[in-house]
DNA sequence: TTGTAAGCGTTATCAC
DNA sequence: GTGATAACGCTTACAA
């Protein structure tokens, strides 16, 4: 009949009612609308439930009552660990903490599980509405969204039809920094990448870094080499720079497509005792706060103002309004790390 | 009679069943208990419900049916935002994620808000335990666990009678900083703190690294200038750090109750010119994962480990167990931020 | 100003 | 193998 009877049956607002001789709506005006009861009587429910151990409405009974649950979900593309370990997707958390802790909404993180078809947490998760961050679009997380009619907005990953999307210009950021590059005559260049998806399901915001590098280069002499992805993190930019100059000594430049693969890649460098940008120039791609004192040069997005807006976004759209699409801006930061190929800068060179 | 009637009444489980002829619990068997049912029913139901666009048992309803929501919530200490920006506490909370994503539970974060009183959203927010990371002991989510008799693991703060703690030897790790300092022969110490409460609801494991500083200089003739705090981020680093030395030039260490402080600090001095550790040593305290970079010494904590910790300890309490307090070690880890006094370091002093 | 009653959508138990 | 029933604990329009 009853689930698993607690050892003490947890009281209720009931008990507080009975208590006092009033009915339970009375109590839950006391916590609710003050101004509908006299303070006289609102403050012996109050009393009377100090007494008897109630420590106000039941959250989840609330919850299911009222139809919200005061919780936007964010689904994160990778295993929940690296959400935390990754820089920039805690700039990005922090932005859309900083939003929806102004309407007194909390946030619920959740994992993203690729294999487990249609059993994805976020579809046994009480929220409100789902910000899907960097998710694959053959995440179980968006067609749930979908089956729930959930409110959602994306983040990082190709535009669908209805729903909000929030993202930078992932291409125009690579093709300036490849641009830079070439401006310092590299010829010969190499891509540490981040995964790219499969075909049927991209990384749409990946995809457009690589095409932007490729953009930068039409029509020019330079090559560029790309490296297969091996994850996130910055052992995997230490193995992917290994493997790259390994593979094509002449590499003269490295474009990374995170600021945390550029800074595994300058400790395999300043390990070999590779000169940078002597003998090696590195360009990463995010800014995230390390890499300024690291020195290097990077394409800028605006992390945190991305959480933000789609922390807003979601707001809006628990508001019931249709808040539009957003695109932020990148831009170049040349630091340190970069600078003229080597060939090009010998002190010197006889013009032939 | 009920809320606001919403534009479209959603499909539940009555509905499949009604569609179908059945009754609502031979749709919730077929979702929560397929063993329960033929096949071919169950198939039946799944396919109705897909064709009435139900998704599944609605998550609330299922929580406070069930009792228990799935979710553990995290209260940290300072505003949410700061949660993300503070790497310390995005390893931590890496850390819980892994533990409590193995049981299918999902984190809730939950901010602090110190001034709200009784109404903490730790009180409104359904979760089935509660972990309370780095909060005073005033705080209201305490007394919020206390009242509504949460599961709670305390991490980072005073141990309390009854709750299971999680923490580490902030004492010991702090003394080794400052013998560290000592042996290099530095006497005089300049202290950048981070904020130590109130004397009624003190930060107690920032007060405990005081202390340990305190602990290693007894007896030695060297002293110690504490500053005042003026919170967690890198630019209170910067800023006390160019407080420190403008009103104590003859300091010739720092030590730092955290790296973020300390590489504030860093920037500071090599933005003055002042050479590390050849005219100034910095030793930090945490080790996140950029002090290895930069070279700073520092007193390394098992931050991850901690958040392990703390997730497996409200997995036991979940489960019913009275799990033990841990406490884990500190190691300091000598880097290139720290050398020898500059008195000491004088080559070919005259000896007198 | 307070009480009544009807759910919110689910699931455990028991009977069939 | 399936169905009726009774909660879970609360909120809110409406009546008194």
């Amino acid at each position: 009949m009853s689930p698993a009877r607690p050892v003490v049956r947890r009281v209720t607002s009931r008990d507080v009612a009975a208590r006092l001789g009033v009915s339970a709506a009375t109590v839950s005006n006391a916590y609710n609308r003050p101004d509908q009861l006299s303070p006289e009587l609102r403050d012996r429910v109050l009393a009377a439930a100090r007494e008897l151990g109630y420590s106000g409405p039941d959250p989840l009974a609330r919850s299911l009552r009222r139809g919200r649950s005061g919780v936007v979900g964010v689904v994160y593309g990778s295993p929940l660990e690296f959400a935390f370990a990754d820089p920039a997707a805690s700039l990005f958390l922090g932005g859309v903490a900083r939003a929806v802790q102004q309407e007194g909404l909390n946030l619920l993180l959740l994992p993203h599980l690729p294999g487990t078809g249609a059993l994805s947490p976020a579809g046994a998760a009480s929220v409100d509405g789902l910000i899907l961050y960097a998710t694959p679009p053959d995440s179980p997380a968006l067609a749930t969204a979908r089956a729930r009619g959930l409110p959602t907005v994306l983040v990082d990953q190709a535009p669908q039809q209805d729903l909000c999307r929030i993202g930078i210009k992932d291409g125009a950021g690579a093709e300036a920094a490849a641009r830079h590059l070439l401006e310092l005559g590299h010829r010969d260049l190499g891509v540490l990448a981040l995964p790219l998806g499969t075909s049927a399901a991209p990384h749409a915001h990946i995809r457009a870094r690589l095409d932007g590098y490729r953009r930068a280069l039409r029509g020019s002499s330079a090559r560029l080499q790309v490296t297969r992805s091996l994850g996130t993190s910055p052992g995997a930019g230490k193995r992917l720079a290994r493997e790259l100059l390994a593979a094509h000594p002449g590499v003269t430049a490295l474009l990374c497509m995170s600021d945390v693969l550029a800074q595994g890649a300058l400790q395999v460098l300043a390990g070999a005792g590779r000169g940078v940008p002597g003998q090696l120039s590195v360009v990463g791609y995010d800014d995230i706060p390390s890499s300024a004192a690291l020195d290097l040069t990077t394409v800028q997005q605006p992390t945190a103002e991305k959480g933000l807006e789609a922390g807003r976004a979601i707001l809006a759209l628990l508001r019931g309004e249709r808040p539009p699409s957003v695109t932020l801006p990148t831009q170049l930061v040349v630091r340190g790390s970069s600078g003229p190929a080597p060939a090009a800068r010998a002190p010197h060179a006889p013009r032939v």
